[in-house]
DNA sequence: TGTAATGTTTACCAATCGGTCAAATTATCC
DNA sequence: GGATAATTTGACCGATTGGTAAACATTACA
């Protein structure tokens, strides 16, 4: 008899690894799209191209396919944002802050949809962690930022406000990619919009901060 | 017997006005929540009050109800883009269409995350009106900024980058507000935060397109 | 006040939902 | 190769889904 995923502490099977990364694959596909209430174990199933029960020997519920889902996406996505660096200078550590953001909303915007839909149904299953680690993360690079400012390397600002508007203009190229593809036009909607996104931003925040080379 | 209502052809009654008044608004509380897909008739008919039967009187499917909502939050939610001044200085111009932005974001959020969920969804219910009405009101707005970096008033950048900027950082305080509250803590979620926004933004944008008074 | 149109409700439908179960199949390891 | 554990499947469950039919209640209006 097959014993429940979650009761066995023994070593995961080479098919384990590989089924589960095939699921997590597929729920990623359907939860970004349609959130966690629209999407459905039987969706999952068909993209993965497994039955359901199949897919539920794995993942138990549809809860732990999308708690395992969002572990993983919470700790990359601040990946970015950890590597902002007090020691560098702050023109390099903004501009690179915000390619490499750019970056992940070009690579990854599954991740992104599904984190924004999290945030539109107003985090049900990961406000511990917004309140937590994320302000923890977020109240140390403020310190960082104000510290800038204090010393005159960049314009006095909020390094909160500062930090969301980093957030939602480089978000804003995955999560609402069709109404950016929709408004460029079908000619400039190919991938060097992300060049040209990233060279406007840049400008903006460096003008905007009033940066001086320290 | 009673006519469907899509066959009257008839004025509208006074009950009817109040009882469409009342699901519209019943729905845009889940529908914003859920997206589509994850909101359902009778959690519509309970926030409304009246029973199943009676809202799919007023509204004969999901879709109707969804596609009412959806044309009326497009026509409202382009209004400050619309009132956007060619003839007015660019720093006033700028300046007043991030607060109106901003104003939408804090009086309307249900709205703003209505048009979320409906991008993040990929917009099935309406690419065609991203790309015909918003794309040409865009389009002419772009040419406005275009001719203000040409007479130098400010400076020479991506005017259709500049609009989305804008737009996502603004609707970042609905659509986000959970991430927003979680990092400022509770002690600067009032609604003090968008003061502060905007204060943020305006320096933001008005600094970072160099803009020059005209 | 009568009556026809409008509005509301109860009971119901087939389809889909998340999830279970036991049987059948496959992989692993001695 | 055989025993044992791991994996897969089809059949199924009760609850919920979007939506309907028809009886019933109310309103508007002559």
């Amino acid at each position: 008899m097959a014993i429940p995923r979650a009761a066995r502490t023994q070593r995961r099977t080479r098919i384990q690894e590989e089924k589960e990364e095939i699921i997590l694959e597929a729920a990623l596909d359907v939860f970004s799209v349609s959130g966690f209430r629209g999407s459905t174990i039987d969706q999952i199933a068909e993209v993965a191209g497994m039955s359901k029960p199949n897919l539920l020997y794995y993942f138990r519920t549809k809860e732990a396919m999308h708690r395992a889902l969002i572990d993983r996406v919470l700790f990359t996505w601040l990946e970015p944002l950890r590597a902002f660096d007090a020691n560098g200078n702050p023109e390099s550590e903004i501009r690179s802050y915000i390619r490499r953001k750019l970056e992940m909303a070009r690579d990854f915007p599954r991740e992104s949809r599904l984190f924004a839909n999290e945030m539109l149904q107003g985090a049900p299953h990961v406000e511990d962690e917004l309140r937590g680690p994320l302000k923890a993360l977020v109240d140390e690079k403020v310190e960082v930022i104000r510290a800038w400012a204090k010393a005159g390397k960049i314009a006095q600002c909020d390094p909160y406000h500062l930090i969301f508007s980093i957030w939602s203009t480089t978000q804003h190229y995955a999560d609402f990619d069709v109404q950016v593809r929709a408004v460029l036009g079908d000619e400039h909607s190919g991938e060097g919009r992300f060049e040209d996104a990233a060279r406007y931003l840049e400008q903006l925040f460096v003008d905007g901060l009033r940066i001086r080379q320290g």
